[in-house]
DNA sequence: TTCTATTACGAGACTCGTAAGGATA
DNA sequence: TATCCTTACGAGTCTCGTAATAGAA
């Protein structure tokens, strides 16, 4: 009975626009792929979400019941996570990356990174890619792989955020 | 960022546990591959959850911080699920499965039990297989399919139940 | 050796996008 | 026709289990 919290933001989505092609629209996904996903929580949970009504969707009973706790996962899911990032210990240099780096840039980065700052630590945090700044905006990520090319903070001179980049090949 | 709420369940026992090993007992996996899915959160959420220390695992101060939603969210998303589940409108019988029943006889089925009584609706609810009475226990099923053999509450004679039993092959 | 956790790899399921189908005004 | 939602299908990714690897007492 597990979801995955993508269901659940899908959902809040169609549930906000009642309307699949709006929603996938605003979710960066086709409409099929949306209206798939969402058979498949139906079809999971056993009890429908919608109506397909005329030019678009209606909630049903249950849907309207379950909304407010898709909602509630999603935002305490988020609360949770920035807790525990301000939980880390201090001597860490967050990476934000918003796809993979190619393997050699990150291993050569990482060993140049520790040679330079012994005692601190490299946290690379995959970056969900419709953040554009890659973590850098909330103050989750001390650099970030953006493309097309490297960026930090302005204005951030921290010996960690410098031997960063001067690791860079 | 979105998570399965699986890997959610993976974490908590872990965290529990504080041993892999006897963790993927509980969870009914392998090891393998509950190691593999703990690593794929940690490189997720950019900060490790626990430390490999001799013996099994111990919980980071992230992960300390972390654990808490986690639970929280696994609970309040099984409580959403059953207060929708609460706000079907009557005359839906449910049909617990474990896992899918041939199509074949799904359909028939489904055919007769229309047949049999208009205007009551069927839902198809997929169970997890840890639960041996596929959601007969809780009272999430009316019916259900179990292997070797199709049961129902003892002692319901419902009207709905008995047209499904009769709509059998 | 025995207890851990992890990596390697192949099979099957999931998720996506493009294209086509179908229902309603 | 126009506007929706859904199904079909192929490609890439995820998830699993079995088997092998690696480190610590």
């Amino acid at each position: 009975m597990d979801v995955h919290l993508r269901e659940l933001r899908y959902f809040v989505a169609v549930a906000e626009e009642l309307n699949v092609t709006r929603a996938s629209g605003r979710l960066f996904v086709s409409h099929p792929a949306l209206s798939k996903q969402l058979r498949t929580l139906e079809r999971q949970l056993g009890f429908p979400l919608f109506d397909r009504v005329h030019g678009g969707m209606a909630l049903t009973r249950q849907g309207r019941a379950l909304l407010p706790f898709a909602r509630e996962l999603l935002g305490r899911w988020n609360a949770g996570v920035e807790a525990a990032r301000a939980a880390a210990p201090s001597g860490t240099l967050v990476v934000g990356m918003q796809t993979a780096v190619g393997r050699g840039i990150q291993q050569e980065t990482l060993r140049g990174f520790r040679a330079a700052m012994p005692g601190w630590e490299l946290s690379l945090r995959l970056v969900n890619w419709t953040d554009p700044s890659a973590g850098l905006a909330d103050g989750g990520s001390d650099v970030a792989f953006v493309r097309p090319a490297v960026a930090w903070r302005r204005g951030d001179h921290r010996p960690q955020v410098r031997a960063f980049l001067g690791a860079l090949p």
